[in-house]
RNA sequence: GUGGGAUUAGCUCAGCUGGUUAGAGCAUCGGAUUGUGAUUCCGAGGGUCGUGGGUUCGAGUCCCAUAUUCCACCCCA
C-alpha cells in the first residue's frame, strides 16, 4: 500500500513551534495596540452565505471567492448557497447592519481572523491568511479625525514591531479626483482607472505609466499625462512640507478643495497625537486599487525593505453597508496583513526563531526520582513558570540535545549529588554555565535568571 | 484568465556532447567507558531520476503528452 503524500496545499502559511510562537509575539503585538487605542474585539464566522459576501463586488473578487457546500447538495447539483470570507470589511457590513440596534457608534471594532482567496501561488501571496483589522463606523456621518487615529494606532504597533524605519504614506483621494477634474478628466470611471495607473507608479516606474496613459484606452494628450505625471511624482519631506503642498494645489472644484481640507486635518491631528513626522508623509501617487476608498488612503512602507511593498493599508469609504440597510454607515479603516507580513519579515531576516513558551525542563537521573521530579516541577509551576519534565530515562546527552533543540533555556537536574547537599543544578543552555542552588531558593532564583532573559530581546535574530 | 521556467535522497542541488552498480552538502539514526547538548571523529540507512509513451544496442540526459510546482501580468494583505 502506497503512502499518501504529506502535503498542504500552495499559498497556507504553517510553522514549527518556535515560529509559531515569533507569530503569535507579532499577533499579541498588534492585538495589544488595537486594545491601548481603545478598540473592542468581535469575531464573525468562515463561512457568510454568497448573497452577502458577493454584493458590493463583480468580476475579480468573485473569481477568488472559495464556494462551500455539504456533500448533500453537491450531489442535488444545488449551487452553493455558503462561501468563504475573502476579507474582514464585508462581514463586518453585514455584522454592522445587523447587530445596528445593539451597537454604540462610533463604533471601534478590531478583528484578527484567516480570510480565504484563490489566489494563484506566489511567493508572499497566500490563500488563507490573517488579516488584523481595525475600522471605525459612524452612524450617518464620521469625522475625519477618525482618519488620522488609524495610523496613529498602526504607528504604535510598527514601532514595537522593531522592524526597523517606517513611513506611512497618505494620500486622499478627493485630491486626486478633484486634480483630474480640473485637468478635463472629468468621467468618474476613467479617474478610477487613472487612479489604478498612478497607483503603480512606483512598482513599474514613471515612464510606464505614462506610456499607458497615452496610449489606448486612456489616450491622454501629452500636456494632461504630463500634468498628472508631475502631480503624482510630489512627496513630502516634512509636516510643514506636506502643509506647503497641499497650499501649492490651490483650488478650483469642491472635491479638491473638500480633500486638501480634509487631508490638512489630518495631518495636523497626527501630529497632535504624537507621531513623529519622520513617519509620516504626503504621497500624490498613493491611491489604492479598492473601488469604495473615497477619502484618505494610506500605505505602511519599510524604509529598509521598499521591496515588500506596503505591508499595511487602508482607507475611508461612505456608507458601508448600502447593501444590508438603509442607514447610512461611513467608517475608516486599516488592515495588516499578518501572515504576509510575518512572511516578508523571515524572509528580510527582521525576524528570528523565537525561545521556546517552555522556560525550565526537569532532567531525569534516575528513573525511581520520578516521583521527586514531578513534585519540583509542581513547586515551579506554582511560581508561573513553564516547566516541562522527562518522563523516560534517557541518556542524560540525550536529554540535553532535546533541551537544546526544543529552544528550552534552563535544565534542572537533581541527582545523587545534588540530593546529597540538598541542592539543584541548573544548567543554562545559551550562556553553557551551570550552577547550583539551595532548593528553598529555586524557584526565586529561576524567576529571577527568567526575567532577566526577558528583558532581552523578545526575538533571536538570526 | 494570459505568458515563461522548473521537477534527481527528508531539504538544497551536481550529473559535461546519451554509455557500466546515480553523487555531494545539510538533515536523520548509531558509536567514541556507565551524570552533560549544539562543535570534532568514525559508521549506517535513505532515490522504480514527477507520471505515461516514443526514439535508440543503450535514456537521469533527446522527443511528445500529462501532472505538479514556481515566477511574471492581473488583482490584492
Amino acid at each position: 500500500m502506497s503512502l499518501a503524500k504529506a502535503r498542504t496545499m500552495p499559498g497556507v502559511m504553517e510553522l514549527l513551534p518556535l515560529d509559531q510562537i515569533a507569530f503569535q509575539t507579532m499577533m499579541e503585538t498588534i492585538r495589544r495596540n488595537f486594545e491601548r487605542f481603545g478598540f473592542l474585539p468581535i469575531e464573525t464566522p468562515a463561512i457568510e452565505f454568497t448573497d452577502v459576501l458577493l454584493t458590493k463586488s463583480g468580476g475579480e473578487t468573485e473569481r477568488q471567492v472559495y464556494f462551500v457546500q455539504s456533500t448533500g447538495s453537491l450531489q442535488k447539483g444545488d449551487d452553493p448557497t455558503l462561501a468563504l470570507r475573502f476579507d474582514l470589511t464585508v462581514p463586518l457590513a453585514r455584522y454592522v447592519a445587523e447587530h445596528e440596534h445593539d451597537l454604540s457608534f462610533p463604533f471601534r471594532r478590531y478583528q484578527m481572523q484567516r480570510v480565504y482567496r484563490g489566489e494563484s501561488a506566489q511567493r508572499g501571496r497566500f490563500r488563507e491568511f490573517y488579516q488584523c483589522d481595525i475600522d471605525v463606523i459612524g452612524k450617518d456621518q464620521l469625522s475625519v479625525r477618525y482618519d488620522a487615529e488609524l495610523p496613529a494606532v498602526i504607528h504604535s504597533i510598527f514601532r514595537e514591531l522593531n522592524v526597523g524605519a517606517f513611513t506611512l504614506q497618505l494620500n486622499n483621494r478627493k485630491i486626486l479626483r478633484g486634480f483630474f477634474e480640473r485637468l478635463g478628466v472629468t468621467d468618474g470611471e476613467q479617474q478610477m482607472q487613472v487612479l489604478r495607473e498612478v497607483d503603480k507608479i512606483d512598482k513599474r516606474g514613471a515612464a510606464a505609466v505614462r506610456q499607458t496613459l497615452t496610449a489606448e484606452p486612456f489616450s491622454l494628450p501629452a500636456e494632461q499625462a504630463d500634468a498628472i505625471m508631475a502631480f503624482v511624482a510630489q512627496r513630502s519631506s516634512s509636516h510643514d512640507s506636506a502643509l506647503a503642498m497641499l497650499e501649492a494645489l490651490g483650488g478650483g472644484n469642491t472635491t479638491l478643495e473638500a480633500g486638501i481640507a480634509e487631508m490638512r486635518e489630518v495631518l495636523t491631528l497626527l501630529k497632535a497625537l504624537g507621531v513623529p513626522e519622520a513617519f509620516y508623509l504626503l504621497n500624490f501617487s498613493i491611491a489604492r486599487g479598492l473601488d469604495y476608498y473615497t477619502g484618505t488612503v494610506f500605505e505602511t512602507i519599510l524604509t529598509a525593505h521598499p521591496e515588500i511593498g506596503s505591508v499595511c493599508s487602508g482607507g475611508r469609504y461612505e456608507n458601508l453597508a448600502s447593501h444590508y440597510t438603509k442607514s447610512r454607515l461611513p467608517g475608516v479603516g486599516v488592515s495588516i496583513g499578518a501572515t504576509r507580513l510575518f512572511y516578508q519579515l523571515r524572509e528580510a531576516g527582521l525576524i528570528g526563531t523565537a525561545r521556546s513558551s517552555v522556560q525550565a525542563m526537569v532532567a531525569m537521573l534516575d528513573d525511581a526520582d520520578l516521583p521527586l521530579y514531578l513534585e519540583l516541577a509542581g513547586q515551579l509551576r506554582a511560581a508561573g513558570i513553564n516547566t516541562e519534565v522527562q518522563l523516560e530515562p534517557k541518556k542524560l546527552g540525550k536529554q540535553f540535545q532535546y533541551a537544546d533543540r526544543a529552544g528550552i533555556r534552563f535544565v534542572l537536574m537533581l541527582g545523587t549529588d545534588e540530593k546529597a547537599k540538598g541542592v539543584v543544578a541548573i544548567k543554562d543552555m545559551w550562556r553553557q554555565e551551570q550552577f547550583e542552588v539551595e532548593r528553598a531558593e529555586l524557584t526565586r532564583t529561576l524567576r529571577v535568571e527568567i526575567e532577566q532573559s526577558e528583558a532581552m530581546p523578545k526575538v533571536k535574530t538570526p
